[in-house]
DNA sequence: AAGAGTTTGTGAACGTGGGAACAAACCGAG
DNA sequence: CTCGGTTTGTTCCCACGTTCACAAACTCTT
């Protein structure tokens, strides 16, 4: 079962599963059935017992889960056993509150370096690391083995910013900047794009308000 | 064609689509092709077109597309051409990065208030507005008549948090919370989880590194 | 030991999305 | 006006993801 690729999809909610699970243990509970942990990752038991499924045969029939045999299954799936060094450039707003979010150390993601352009912020400390200049970038990647960089730059910037990480060895990109990066096939880009997830929600709100025709000139037969 | 329903994965890229636009105005470029345009937008062109043909037909053939028409267009179906005011629970370092971040106002986006629980912080300026009690959040959905919420409290507030915003008659949320959001079918939630995103990289970056079984327990017959 | 009651893992049906390929439509030259 | 070149809009087909429904497998009681 377990040598098939992971669906896409499947692998994007294991890190959900692994915060229900986590939540889970938090209230001390040892065993859960598909539609108790279903249900506190907001999926159905179905899509949850298939998506586990792809990982292996990890549960009990007529009992359900170990709790923490099964978030160690998955957090060893997703590659979280082991340590994975991260740099962050580009050290706004943004990326100030990358550095100081815990949701990234407490899995195990750890930021070894703060990168920034500017030469007025060098030395500054945030999040107990000192900002370095982005020169340093290439330095830092081969000393740590980092292979994750997150772009938290102006969208100006951020293209070359990802040309000099892949440059540096890096494979993998998390990008806050509103901008598509171009890289080549063997490495891997996710864009977290705030601005499209509220127009998302506006597209869909639109809806809501106006059932009917929201727009006149869109039909002519109203007016005729 | 156009009182046809847009299928989510299309509405998802006609953000990504109006960026591509405006970067094109800006270089003072009036026509584009499919192509040109997909590819400024990271995609394919066979795509571009069926995802434009569920909004109308508003290119020429043999021509392409204007692309200031175009933008309109999209914009209008998004409805990016009215005012949205929001509001941003939870002024920590992440919340300060949103209320700062420039993407937001510069679509239809206005961030009316910022709220947040903690009475040390009040009255504490945040680009350009004063920090409110988190109680006055129902008297400010109704003076503005917000209809959209951003939530960047920690995860234990946000359930709660998201529960006065439905209260006050909020129907789409934008979460920033690491936990699953509970609501009624009416509201909308579109949740941003920035360790998720960290996790799906390592997964895939370990798979990149370990082509063949990277845990021998899996694979018995390599032991047998 | 057998049967009743649970719960997982999976096979099959269904729906959505992606990509190739092509017909329809437009422009410009002659 | 016609013809060749170009580009859109759409159709068809395939792959992926979701959901239902059920057999397989386990526990507990009698």
């Amino acid at each position: 079962m377990s040598p098939t690729r992971i669906p896409e999809a499947t692998v994007a909610r294991l890190p959900v599963y692994l915060r229900a699970l986590n939540s889970l243990l938090e209230r001390e509970i040892r065993t859960c059935s598909s539609e108790e942990l279903a249900s506190a990752a907001g999926v159905n038991s179905a899509k949850l017992r298939k998506d586990l499924s792809h990982l292996g045969s990890y549960g009990t029939r007529g009992v359900g889960y170990d709790v923490e045999y099964l978030r160690y299954q998955i957090a060893r799936e997703i590659g979280l056993t082991q340590d994975w060094p991260v740099v962050i450039v580009g050290i706004g707003n943004l990326g100030h509150a990358l550095a100081n979010y815990s949701g990234f150390s407490s899995r195990g993601f750890r930021t070894v370096a703060l990168l920034d352009a500017d030469a007025a912020r060098q030395g500054e400390l945030v999040a107990g690391l000192k900002i370095r200049p982005f020169t340093e970038l290439s330095a830092i990647v081969r000393e740590h083995g980092v292979a994750i960089g997150v772009i938290a730059t102006p969208a100006a910037a951020a293209q070359s910013v990802c040309d000099h990480m892949v440059d540096a060895g890096i494979r993998s990109v998390l990008n806050f900047a509103p901008t598509v990066l171009t890289v080549p096939p063997e490495v891997d880009v996710r864009m977290v794009d705030l601005s499209s997830e509220l127009q998302i929600l506006a597209y869909h709100e639109q809806r809501k308000s106006a059932p009917a025709s929201p727009d006149p000139t869109l039909d002519p037969e109203v007016v005729a």
